[in-house]
RNA sequence: GGGUGAUUAGCUCAGUUGGCUAGAGCGACUCGUUUACACCGAGUAGGUCACAGGUUCGAGUCCUGUAUCACCCACCA
């Protein structure tokens, strides 16, 4: 029913300009609650939670096509009438967040981060993270990312900080968080731990040097003899604990249990045997042979290997480093009282690590104990955030025991047995037992968790079966605060657990310390009404810990404590009792007594300084953005999520630790599915960083090209087996012109080469102040916009599309009544059944996470079959009463198209879909009745009668192409002007011609010429050009010049005989006669046949010809 | 040191379990502005599929080795 109105093209532009479309369309989807999901829907659930983008920067395009994936997943899901959601939010980004920040603060006040307040900076962080969040909350928003963003959550916001409050406490209560006193990865400039997966190892040129040790006895008389230790940090000598020698190594065996008087340090330190020194040899494969001396100084607080040969052999730990690793005798240095050792120090103190060395290689050489340098390359980490080299710094740090079984061990069960690789790791061979305190049976997976491409699985079993308890304490400011108290009882608590149970050894001593604390603990807590909700853990060295679940327990405590110094209960006499009952009205009167008790005999210590690392938030992610730790209708219903969509770079660091987490508290996976997608790197093949510069902003693009195209180019681009590689471009604002900046890593600064172009010799670059030659990054904030050539893919799309949607509704509503009945075509046959099988395509490559093929698809359906085949053949007759079906056809295929089309290019679909909706409202044809919908976004996804697959015209049409691309190359050869209407006559079998007859009109309209005759018996008329093909033989009734008649046909003869022989080869072996399907041998006599007969008629012509 | 991926047209990349006479987009060249579209249409040229062996009737595809590039992991003597 074709319902023209008044003039639904006055408002399609004849030509797309996203930007006027793009804005107006958002605000309809935003101010509709397009996106909103709610618990209580019906409809299968599906939920994806966003990869919190960090609000240390504004969104790139790794981001923009992290978020397009997930947004076509989504809105398909929508469209496939699941009950949808797509969970936003941002991530605090700890570390890296709080280095912005000071750089900042620094560049702007001139002020340091401990020149404030905690709780001033912090304040600061705060305010960067609310600009920024905006910011990228609106980047999301124009990108048309389908999020509910009623649900938008933070990492550190309240919802999210009980998820973690809870999360630690449990971890705690159930033993897997624990203090420990190691060696952790330091990062002096930032002053921090970092996890293992925060140090970025770089090789870097650095030497070996040699020093001699003098030999001596136990007391420290020296023998005259050296022994000769060989390290890559010389300055890390004034720490040695040891030497150590292999036992095997014959020659040098003998020293082991004689003594070294270390230089400068004046330390007798003893000569150990450890099989981990590796014994020197010259000609060894192994640098480490090559360059060893056979004497290892042994540096517990300095290296990780030494670290672990102290424990081995009970060495003295000596840390010779201040925080900001120079040289300090103030942290950890035994032997102040040694003058001889603090003489030889002071030169050294205070002096940054490379000076010290620099000093003590100096020294050594200075008093004739230096034996040789030698050059050495070697691999160094350094922070990944502040970029300084690693110290292995020996500090008190939490930890999440990650090994344990219930954490690692289940992560690894959880993977599918189909991407397992053969592995003898314990976890294979062990059962998860229920935790304890597991509230319900669980209803998830617990195994299944399948990654896509397969080979990330590798990744993710290889990480866990190593892995190492995870450094989840931080020295930052910007975080999670560890809920975590200190406690020092007083000596009379000490003395009373002492006298009461005499306990063998320190551990003994700290359980019986640990139970009296807890009475403590508790009396206090229950008089606040407020039971189990803490945790007393005392180390071995005795150190009491309290760890508090609620916000509130922490305050009880907390105001006692702050009355406690009030009163300042130390002036009081022993015995005597504050009057506590005024300022602290207990809910449980009766037990105020016991509550004062513990108020008298702690001293509070304070909450731990540290906060958590970033990705502790990170890991709960799936569960704190749907309302854990509260059993909330949204946690049941859409935890699992249905996938994880996120680049290779963080498996390890979040996608392991979500899966763990989620088993652990809820017994079931946060997702099984992980999708893993590429990464986009510059022209020059680099990792897009903002530091670099090269990182482009997806609103220029969006500026440039519209959303949609970026959306679309970016999911085409993404295959599965290669990163993208995204030439930038910038554009001059003042003239609208495109040039290549070059950008080359130097040393952390960037290199800008000349553009491309220069105009009135002057360089386009340099007159937005950017010098040729290295300037640094901040220097290098683009008052252009980027941009990039590959971004007209999409857009050149989107513009078809626009323009084959402008031609069908002018059509559509312009075209008569339909009262003459009529019935389809073969072209409109041909493209509906060519749609049923685009919406498999879609379905299938949706299924299977293969983006490049959804978009590939669709383009080359929409471009090639319905633009350039179905158009052009219904175009001159689509108007006419006759063509009532077509136009039927027509609009229903532009109806699936952009339901097809519309999760990866929104913007543009929903735009044409009202402008369909005005002109044909109801379309549909038999087969595919795709249901009304006002708009797009809330659409059923089609589907399709598999009945309307028409094998009969998907056999003729292409043999009608087959006619139409022999004419038109004909034509083109022969230069015969497209406007002039030739005759032409076809020669062929009379079954094939009985085939094609009925449609000669649209050889006809696809060719411009005229159908004189077709049949059997055609013979060639006099100065023809001769067409020849698999499809037949047909004459253009046009004179054309012998010569190039004969050359084409020559080269046609070529090609032919050139297969014919191909063929021919294959079909004479009889081993492939006898072993290959037959169906193929079959299809190579067809081929040899068919290439016969056109070889014998072009051979035919040449001779006629000549 | 270990691992993973890549190497296909001038450029950027596809190529599913071996059947290929190797494809697409961009760029190049030739024609063309007939009321959807020059952000277009029609046509053409352009490839020893990195290299060397092997398996097979048949290899871009599987196996082995080599080279180059990228990334990840690894305790800095």
């Amino acid at each position: 029913m074709t319902t023209p109105t008044e003039n639904p093209l006055a408002d399609l532009p004849p030509s797309y300009r996203p930007a006027n479309e793009e804005p107006a369309i958002l605000e309809r989807w935003l101010a509709g609650d397009a996106y909103q999901a709610t618990a209580d829907d019906t409809g299968d659930p599906y939920s994806i939670c966003i990869p919190p983008p960090n609000v240390t920067a504004p969104l790139h395009l790794g981001h923009a096509l992290n978020n397009t994936l997930q947004d076509i997943l989504t809105r398909h899901a929508r469209m496939s009438g699941k009950n949808a959601v797509w969970l936003p939010g941002t991530d605090h980004a700890g570390i890296a967040t709080q280095t912005v920040v000071e750089k900042r603060v620094l560049a702007e006040e001139g002020k340091r981060r401990t020149d404030f307040e905690r709780d001033a900076f912090v304040g600061k962080i705060q305010a960067w993270k609310d600009e920024y969040e905006a910011t990228i909350t609106d980047q999301l928003k124009q990108m048309g990312c389908s999020c509910d963003w009623d649900r938008q959550a933070f990492t550190m916001d309240e919802p999210r900080a009980k998820a973690v409050r809870e999360a630690f406490f449990q971890l705690f209560k159930d033993g897997l968080i624990y203090r420990g006193k190691r060696l952790v990865n330091w990062d002096p400039v930032t002053q921090t731990a970092l996890a293992d997966d925060e140090v970025e190892m770089k090789d870097v040129d650095g030497n070996f040097y040699y020093l001699k040790y003098p030999v001596c006895d136990a007391d420290g008389n020296t023998t005259g003899d050296q022994v000769t230790v060989a390290t890559t940090r010389p300055e890390t000598m004034l720490g040695d604990t040891a030497v150590a020698v292999n036992p095997k190594d014959e020659p040098r065996a003998k020293y082991i249990g004689q003594f070294v008087k270390l230089p400068i340090a004046d330390r007798v330190i003893p000569i150990i045997g450890d099989d981990y020194v590796v014994i020197p040899d010259p000609d060894s494969d192994d640098s480490k042979a090559r360059m060893a001396s056979g004497f290892l100084k042994v540096t517990p607080a300095h290296d990780p290997n030494d670290y672990e040969i102290g424990q081995r052999h009970d060495l003295d730990i000596i840390n010779v480093m201040a925080p900001d690793a120079s040289i300090s005798i103030d942290h950890g240095w035994p032997e102040k009282e040694n003058p001889r050792a603090i003489e030889g120090l002071q030169p050294f103190v205070g002096q940054t690590r490379e000076a010290a060395r620099k000093a003590i290689v100096r020294w050594f050489k200075e008093n004739d104990l230096l034996a040789e340098v030698k050059p050495y390359r070697h691999a160094v980490g350094h922070s990944y955030r502040s970029h300084a080299a690693i110290e292995p710094y020996y500090s008190d740090q939490w930890y999440l025991k990650v090994t344990d079984d219930r954490l690692a061990g289940a992560a690894l069960r959880a993977l599918d047995e189909s991407q397992r690789e053969a592995s003898s790791h314990d976890a294979f061979n062990a059962k998860t037992p229920r935790r304890q305190d597991a509230k319900e049976e669980p209803t998830g997976p617990t195994t299944g968790l399948t990654f896509t491409p397969p080979r990330y699985a590798k990744t993710f079993q290889t990480w866990h079966e190593n892995i190492r308890d995870w450094c989840i304490s931080r020295q930052l400011w910007w975080g999670h605060r560890i809920p975590v108290w200190h406690l020092q009882p007083d000596d009379s608590v000490y003395t009373r657990v002492f006298d009461r149970r005499q306990p063998k050894n320190n551990q003994e001593y700290a359980d019986a310390l640990k139970e009296e604390l807890t009475v403590l603990c508790n009396n206090y807590m229950s008089a606040w009404r407020a039971e189990s909700d803490f945790i007393v853990s005392v180390t071995e060295d005795l150190k009491c810990y309290l760890c508090l679940r609620s916000e509130a327990a922490a305050g009880a405590i907390d105001l006692a404590f702050r009355q406690l110094s009030e009163f300042e209960l130390k002036k009081l006499a022993p015995g005597e009792k504050p009057n506590f009952a005024d300022v602290l009205p207990f809910p449980d009167e009766a037990k105020k007594d016991a509550a004062f008790d513990f108020i008298e005999h702690l001293i509070w210590g304070k909450q731990d300084p540290d906060v958590l690392d970033t990705w502790f938030s990170s890991a709960l992610w799936p569960m704190s953005t749907l309302g854990w730790p509260e059993r909330t209708p949204e946690l049941d219903l859409w935890n699992p999520t249905s996938v994880l969509c996120t680049a290779r770079e963080i498996i390890t660091l979040w996608v392991s630790r979500m899966v763990m987490f989620n088993l652990y508290f809820l017994g079931q996976l946060p997702f099984r599915d992980v999708f893993i997608h590429a990464m986009i790197q510059d022209g020059h093949g680099q990792k897009m960083s903002k530091s670099l510069g090269n990182g482009v902003d997806p609103m220029d693009i969006i500026h440039s090209h519209g959303a949609d195209a970026m959306r679309f180019t970016l999911a085409s681009m993404t295959t599965q087996t290669q990163d993208v590689r995204m030439p930038v471009d910038m554009v001059d604002p003042h003239s609208g012109e495109t040039f290549t900046p070059k950008f080359i890593t130097a040393s952390g600064g960037v290199k800008v080469a000349a553009p491309t172009q220069e105009r009135n010799g002057k360089s386009m670059v340099s007159s937005y102040g950017l010098a040729s030659g290295e300037v640094k990054p901040s220097d290098n904030q683009p008052l252009a916009r980027n941009t990039s050539e590959k971004f007209e893919l999409g857009q050149r799309f989107a513009t078809k599309l626009w323009n084959a949607t402008r031609f069908a509704l002018s059509n559509l509503a312009e075209a008569e009544s339909d009262a003459v009945t009529s019935s389809l075509s073969l072209a409109d046959k041909w493209i509906l059944s060519k749609t049923v099988r685009a919406i498999e395509h879609a379905d299938k490559t949706l299924k299977a996470y293969d983006f490049h093929n959804y978009a590939g698809g669709l383009y080359e359906f929409v471009w090639n079959e319905v633009c350039d085949w179905y158009i052009e053949s219904v175009k001159p007759d689509i108007k006419s009463p006759e063509a009532a079906k077509s136009r039927q056809a027509l609009a229903t295929v532009l109806d699936v198209s952009l339901r097809l089309l519309h999760p990866v290019m929104p913007f543009v679909t929903e735009r044409l879909w009202s402008g369909l909706n005005a002109v044909f409202p109801q379309r549909g044809v038999l087969g595919l009745d795709p249901v009304e919908c006002d708009e797009l976004v809330g659409a059923p996804w089609p589907v399709a009668d598999r009945a309307l697959i028409d094998l009969e015209a998907e056999e003729v049409f292409p043999k009608v192409q087959h006619v139409v691309g022999m004419i038109r190359e004909v034509r083109a050869g022969a230069k015969v002007p497209p406007r002039e209407v030739v005759d032409f006559s076809l020669h062929m079998e009379d079954a094939e011609a009985d085939r094609v007859r009925p449609n000669l009109h649209l050889v006809e309209t696809l060719t411009n010429t005229k159908m004189v005759a077709v049949g059997p018996d055609i013979a060639k008329p006099e100065g023809a050009a001769v067409v020849t093909g698999p499809a037949g033989i047909g004459y253009l009734h046009v004179q054309i010049d012998t010569a190039e008649e004969a050359e084409r046909l020559n080269k046609r003869k070529a090609e032919l005989e050139k297969s014919l022989k191909t063929l021919d080869g294959r079909l004479s072996n009889e081993k492939y006669t006898s072993k290959a399907p037959s169906h193929l041998v079959q299809q190579t006599r067809d081929q040899r046949a068919a290439a016969a007969a056109e070889l014998e008629e072009v051979a035919r012509q040449l001779t006629a010809l000549e």
